[in-house]
RNA sequence: GGGCGGUUGGCUCAGCCUGGUUAGAGCGCUGCCUUCACACGGCAGAGGUCACUGGUUCGAAUCCAGUACCGCCCACCA
């Protein structure tokens, strides 16, 4: 069991945090250049229930590199973003406040709701509702930004924003309108993916595939002029809505029937059989059906065949109660289609399934029995019911002819670690559809666009009315355009506005821009802009990092950043991913509230970009081990009386050198990105040769007030002090301040260098110095004695090479290990050296 | 089905790119050591056929090929 956080430890880290900001040392400064400033495009978290410790864990790698940037010198541009638009805010204020959004609503500027359900269910206005969501996001931002503040990141406060505030609708809707006018955007009436419950389009980005167990049934199909033919399939339901039947052009069992017509049972139509690569002989019959539309697979068939549509499924996920009357032609007995048309109309695909099944079965046209099957089924990530294929008005941006700028664009970016480029690749490399950006939901960033329209009533959604950059944000449901008044809203000769809004990505894609006065400062955003470091989790490639590139390619054909650092999962101890539902959580107030800030962030630097990290109480600890340790160290130090000199002792001067050493390889893992490994190199110069080693071996010069000894020694704790700032910045904040009059930050202060420790030449002496050491303290825990425990004689046996840098540094050595005479005894025939060494008979007290 | 990552002492991980003396670290474990920075410490120790198979090589944890298992990402679902 952890003894718990001392208090000193608590209170040093509040009061740090108090003074950071109080003297701002984190703030961005606008008149320093771009070659000289490093920019963060840091995620913007959805600000919703509560953070997750995967977070602190990848907010924190994100800090541990701002941290060394701006040790290095580098003005450092590191902003927050708030996302807080889209469906899971919107659902939190409709349960909060009870409220539904009535976009015909008139606002309400008078309106007040309580936190809490009210009784009964209030209908808001659009703006309403989004004054709603401020207020509901408001509340979660607070409490995300406590977090962030306790575990230390040096984000500037003052650069901020939220995605569905002002400023990001003005850049959002001002370069949606640059994608429509170069043509990138366009409005279609095409076959979407649909989701049912939230009745929306949804982007193939927001789509996973979810295993069910289904059913394949095999239906006999008539051919015309003779014969049958039998179809698998697993969507019976959609035999309404078939256009076509196809077999691989290869397959000979069906190569007589290409070019004939087959008919569909129960209703009759005569469809065409067609030859096609894309039916595989060997799933179920080989023929299969092609319907408008069970999958993404038809609506591509569907254009290709150029057939006509006939759209069974509804918006609401039902069998539509028209269509089959409006198209008669196809059936060949339009009155027993229509007779079965109707009993199937207004269910839902699950029951229609069933009852086209039963009625397949009764007409004899079911071939065996149902053959169980599992097979995946596309889903909207947040949905619970299938998705469809609807025809629908959608906006689109068009990427599927730019794959390959897209992969290019990603190869002038460095990944972190490389391997994550890949997954990228395969993204676009997968890509099938153009991104959907139009969304049938309220709180988000309105489509900016009217339509006109015409005499006859009807809108001609042609006749776009763009509004002007300086009308910028708008809302086109809530105000007229330029040139109109609200009375002429869908009234002949008037117009109406477009009641959607844009995909919660299409802000999100701009995040890199948002704080760079893009488009109307010029030179802010040249300072700002590509961004440097743009850190990430795995799981959003094919969103964020997708999307963000491709909104650079499309703008001005620019990359949006230099370096994407994407970060691991956070697993718990038995490497589950943590859920609600398993009760496996743990919340970051948590372990900050019991480790302490700066082992939090040791556990998250311990873990590399990219690796899965599991929580593990031991880390935490060591994290906690290595800040009381620097504090012991630097107690020590700071408690010598005496005045500093430059290093003028062999071992002192052998010790510098092997720190120079150390830290010229931290420094290359920090520029690697390799926050781990620097850490890692960081703990062992400061733990084993600057504690366990060089300390002791210079104890005794210490006490004495050696100026060469005081001033290495010190210097060794200023230089462990900004070695460890960017992972304990709390703890080395404290002790760096320990002995000041005058505040002054480690986190300004200038990163160790190998400079600052020329001239000291081999770090020879210092090693078979402790190579002595090494040896005699074996012996005394072999012979179950105290580290003081005095030696009385002692002979080094050894080539000269070992014994001529071991002589210069040899008085040191002596009164470590507490001894009396020793002698160094030159002997060529072995490599390395012998140590005899003899204990005294008694206890030295 | 495709892609990527992983498999190293009881646990968590490093080392692998650039093959070469007894494979490292922390935790845990064992023994010893406490007035002189630190017992949230120090010293010493036990514990590993580096997933498996084959190949390249004087030499393989490291390079190559394949297999198994774990994880993640993706996939037009008949």
């Amino acid at each position: 069991m952890a003894k718990p956080l001392d208090a000193r430890t608590t209170q040093a880290e509040s009061r740090w945090r108090s003074k950071w900001s109080e003297t701002g040392i984190y703030r961005y400064d606008p008149r320093r250049g771009r070659d000289e400033t490093f920019v963060v495009d840091t995620p913007p978290p959805t600000v919703s229930g509560s953070l997750h410790v995967g977070s602190v864990c990848s907010y924190t790698h994100t800090d541990l590199m701002v941290r060394y940037q701006r040790m290095r010198g580098q003005n450092i541009f590191y902003p927050m973003g708030w996302d807080d638009n889209g469906l899971p805010t919107e659902r939190r204020v409709q349960n909060v406040f009870n409220v539904r959004c009535d976009p015909s609503a008139p606002y309400d500027p008078e309106l007040r709701l309580e936190f809490g359900r009210g009784e009964d269910l209030v209908l808001v206005s659009r703006r309403n509702f989004i004054e709603l969501c401020d207020e509901v996001v408001a509340e979660d931002e607070k409490k995300f930004k406590d977090i962030f503040q306790r575990v230390g990141l040096s984000v500037d406060w003052n650069q901020n924003y939220a995605t569905i505030d002002e400023r990001c609708r003005y850049v959002s809707q001002f370069s949606f309108i640059e994608l429509i006018k170069a043509g990138h955007a366009e409005l279609r009436d095409a076959p979407t993916m649909w989701d049912v419950d939230f009745q929306s389009a949804i982007a193939q980005a927001e789509v996973e595939d979810r295993v069910r167990d289904g059913h394949l049934w095999r239906v006999r199909f008539a051919v015309e002029g003779g014969g049958e033919v039998h179809i698998a399939t697993t969507r019976p339901e959609l035999l309404p809505a078939c256009v076509a039947v196809t077999a691989h052009p290869q397959d000979d069992r069906y190569a007589q029937l290409v070019g004939k017509n087959a008919i569909t049972p129960l209703f009759a139509a005569p469809v065409p059989i067609i030859a096609d690569e894309e039916a595989d002989p060997k799933k179920g019959t080989g023929v299969l059906m092609t319907c408008t539309f069970g999958d993404a697979a038809d609506v591509e068939q569907w254009r290709s065949l150029d057939v006509p549509a006939r759209e069974v499924i509804g918006r609401d996920g039902r069998i539509k109660n028209a269509p089959w009357g409006e198209v008669p032609w196809v059936s060949k007995d339009p009155h027993a289609a229509r007779g079965v048309h109707d009993k199937l109309a207004g269910l839902t695909v699950a029951q229609a399934r069933r009852a086209i099944v039963d009625m397949l079965g009764e007409a004899g046209c079911l071939v065996g029995s149902p053959e169980p099957v599992t097979r995946p089924v596309k889903f909207y990530e947040r949905g619970e019911r299938p998705l469809e294929f609807v025809v629908s008005r959608q906006w689109f941006v068009n990427l599927l002819d730019k794959k390959d700028a897209l992969i290019e664009q990603g190869r002038k970016i460095q990944w972190h670690p490389e391997s994550m480029r890949r997954r990228y690749e395969d993204w676009v490399l997968g890509l099938n559809q153009d991104w959907s950006v139009s969304r049938q939901r309220y709180f988000g960033v309105a489509i900016p666009v009217w339509y006109e329209v015409r005499s006859d009533g009807s809108v001609n959604y042609d006749s776009l009315i763009l509004p002007e950059r300086s009308d910028l944000p708008v809302d086109p449901s809530a105000e007229a355009p330029h040139g109109y008044d609200e009375a002429q809203r869908g009234r002949p000769g008037g117009f109406v506005g477009d009641p959607d809004i844009l995909d919660t990505w299409a802000t999100s894609s701009l995040s890199p821009l948002i704080l760079t006065g893009w488009p109307d400062d010029p030179r802010r955003t040249a300072a700002l802009y590509p961004a440097d470091m743009r850190p990430q989790a795995h799981e959003i490639i094919r969103t964020w990092t997708f999307y963000t590139i491709a909104r650079s390619l499309l703008m001005d054909g620019s990359i949006p950043w230099y370096h994407a650092a994407i970060s691991g999962f956070v697993v718990d101890p038995n490497r589950k991913k943590m859920s609600k539902s398993k009760g496996n959580v743990v919340l970051p107030t948590d372990v900050l509230d019991e480790h302490g800030s700066d082992a939090v962030r040791y556990w998250a630097a311990s873990s590399r970009l990219g690796v899965d990290t599991a929580i593990d109480e031991s880390v935490y600890k060591e994290g906690r081990r290595l800040t009381t340790k620097l504090r012991n160290a630097a107690r020590l130090v700071h408690g010598f009386e005496g005045v500093s000199g430059d290093a003028t002792n062999a071992l002192d001067l052998a010790f510098v050198a092997r720190t120079r050493a150390s830290v010229e390889r931290v420094t290359a893992a920090w520029e690697s990105w390799d926050h781990a490994r620097a850490l890692e190199l960081s703990e062992s110069w400061f733990w084993a040769d600057l504690c366990d080693n060089y300390l002791e071996l210079s104890k005794a010069r210490a006490y004495a007030g050696d100026p060469s000894a005081l001033g290495t020694l010190r210097k060794a704790i200023d230089v462990a002090l900004r070695l460890f700032a960017p992972v304990l910045p709390f703890v080395t904040e404290d002790l760096y301040n320990e002995e000041r009059d005058a505040f002054i930050s480690v986190h300004r202060a200038a990163w160790p260098l190998p400079a600052e420790m020329e001239g000291a030449g081999s770090a020879d002496p210092f090693d078979v110095a402790v190579q002595v050491l090494a040896e005699v303290r074996k012996a005394k825990s072999a012979a179950q004695v105290s580290v003081r425990w005095p030696v009385t004689t002692m002979q080094v046996r050894g080539p000269e090479a070992f014994l001529s840098p071991l002589r210069t540094v040899m008085s040191d050595v002596e009164s470590t290990l507490n001894a009396g005479a020793s002698e160094l005894v030159i002997d060529e025939s072995r490599d390395r050296c012998d140590v005899v060494a003899t204990l005294g008979q008694s206890d030295p007290s």
